[in-house]
DNA sequence: GGCGGATATTCTCACTTAAGAATAACGGAG
DNA sequence: CTCCGTTATTCTTAAGTGAGAATATCCGCC
């Protein structure tokens, strides 16, 4: 504020798109998970996959459900590799609606970012 | 996950925009800030209306320009009012497209997320 | 029936962030 | 020349977050 600086540099934006619900959200990590779920069948896979603690990919998707209403995905212990987990159906359109929705609106703000800020 | 809840909610979503190079960032807090600042030309009475700590606000400011590799703003100490803090040429420019980017992104986010999420 | 691997859950600890107290400098007004 | 309100800056402390250790449970398989 008191000495400037001369550099240039290239903008780059950056999307955060999260649904609110009051204090309840759902954003890009429990999209992510998710993804891994459907892929893997299992919540530790998914983990090993984005390089994350099991306990705190619980605690997230479990703050992710109670904040939205409904489970996302439902787990079993036990059995030939020691459990699963899947989505639940619920969860599947929710997630299949909500990268729609991300992947539009990104390629929306995309093209409005390069519209004020070119070069 | 185990156990499955029932109600059914009204979704909302919240946009968050901000312009990311490398580490840095521009958002909303500084944004508000700014607006604030060519408003009522002082930076304490942006805090205020904001209900923000001063040294909070410069903090927040500086970093930004440091970000960005420019001036924000500018302030002057002493003087009729104590002080004063107007927003620089670049400031103004600034603002004012990432204000246009912001306005228009949500814009179409709206409309996106009513496709996605109708009801 | 014990083993292994996954789910489920709680508890620490480090680290980051938030909030604001404290202090100094400044300059017009009275 | 002192006072007042503001800018400028640093430091302390509280609160929140992240990362993961630790523990218990489940169940097919050998």
């Amino acid at each position: 504020m008191e000495q400037t600086k001369e550099q240039e540099r290239e903008l780059k934006y950056h999307l955060r798109l999260r649904i609110f619900y009051e204090e309840r959200n759902f954003g890009p990590g429990v999209a992510e998970l998710m993804k891994y779920v459907r892929e893997r069948g299992s919540l530790s896979a998914a983990c090993q996959e984005m390089n994350m603690a099991y306990s705190k990919a619980w605690k997230i998707v479990n703050k992710a459900e109670e904040d939205l209403g409904f489970s996302l995905m439902e787990g079993k212990r036990g059995g030939e590799n020691g459990g699963t987990t899947v989505l639940t159906a619920e969860g599947e359109d929710f997630l299949d609606r909500y990268l729609a929705f991300v992947k539009e609106t990104e390629a929306a703000a995309a093209e409005l970012f390069h519209k004020y800020f070119p070069g």
